[in-house]
DNA sequence: GCATTCCTGAGCATTACTGTCAACTATTAA
DNA sequence: TTAATAGTTGACAGTAATGCTCAGGAATGC
């Protein structure tokens, strides 16, 4: 019951794009750095990201990516549902609650109420709300480091 | 973001256990044939589920297994954690919510949040619950079929 | 003792995941 | 126009996990 790294790294990548972003363009390389991911690896995930209409791409010199939205209105699960990570629980079930098992599964509803969930708390949390976290918590520890200095 | 069929077999299996459980013990045999499970796999389950302490085994003919609490106390986290499948989301965090990151994860939050969420839905379904359920999705099925007939 | 059932560990094919590489296209500064 | 920057795409390969089989062994009831 793993997300895959996929899905991990879009989203770390989607709070970092936020951290970073001012006024013009967050490149991948920026990215990269900040979060220690494959540059190349993270080339992919930005074209699904595209695609899924949750950035933007500036070419050129200067250019990168900017959130196609604000911050606040870009959720966890859109993100997750961008690079194809699922998150019905099992393979016999869509998105609807129908399974294609032949005859009845004894477990069905478990399953469905299980996604039910995942998605509604995943669909609550914005890049915003995780970003002020991110900020909170780097505070947080210049703080302590502070203090053992 | 699938539970592995390992885990959903164990839930189905421990379901048809009650399900099929009046006083004497219930074969893997017969679990295997309800189910549509492949009998040696079954075998791998029901060792982890007995080592959980979730089923108890009689042997020889006549043999079986046999819930070794009441459906009722027996969740469906426990049966989960007796497969060894994780519950929780990400590779870098242990079940306390410690994360082994070197830098500060910027998303560290979600997914502990999500761990919680998802297993504190999973502790609270009983076998009992999805045997019930089971029970009025086939009554319900009978019915329509005697209507269509 | 013999059939029935559980028990155990080794092994193996398939799939999914994670990431690299190489070539290409688009945009812009100079 | 040309060079530089940056995104775009598709193929592919190594690794790990998954899902399952097989071959035997041990306990028990008749």
């Amino acid at each position: 019951m793993r997300l895959s790294t996929k899905a991990q790294y879009a989203v770390r990548a989607m709070v970092r794009l936020n951290l970073e972003q001012k006024d013009s363009p967050v490149s991948i390389r920026e990215i990269s750095t900040h979060e220690n991911i494959s540059l190349t690896y993270l080339e992919q995930l930005f074209a699904k990201l595209r695609r899924g209409k949750l950035v933007r791409s500036v070419r050129g010199p200067g250019g990168g990516y900017i959130l196609a939205r604000p911050a606040a209105d870009i959720k966890v699960d859109q993100i997750i549902d961008s690079v194809e990570e699922t998150l019905i629980p099992v393979s016999c079930m869509d998105e609807f609650g129908n399974c294609a098992c032949s005859d009845q599964c004894v477990t069905h509803t478990v399953w469905q109420e299980l996604g039910e969930r995942i998605r509604g708390f995943l669909s609550s949390v914005s890049i915003e709300d995780l970003t002020n976290d991110a900020r909170a918590r780097i505070h947080r520890q210049r703080e302590e480091q502070r203090k053992t200095e």
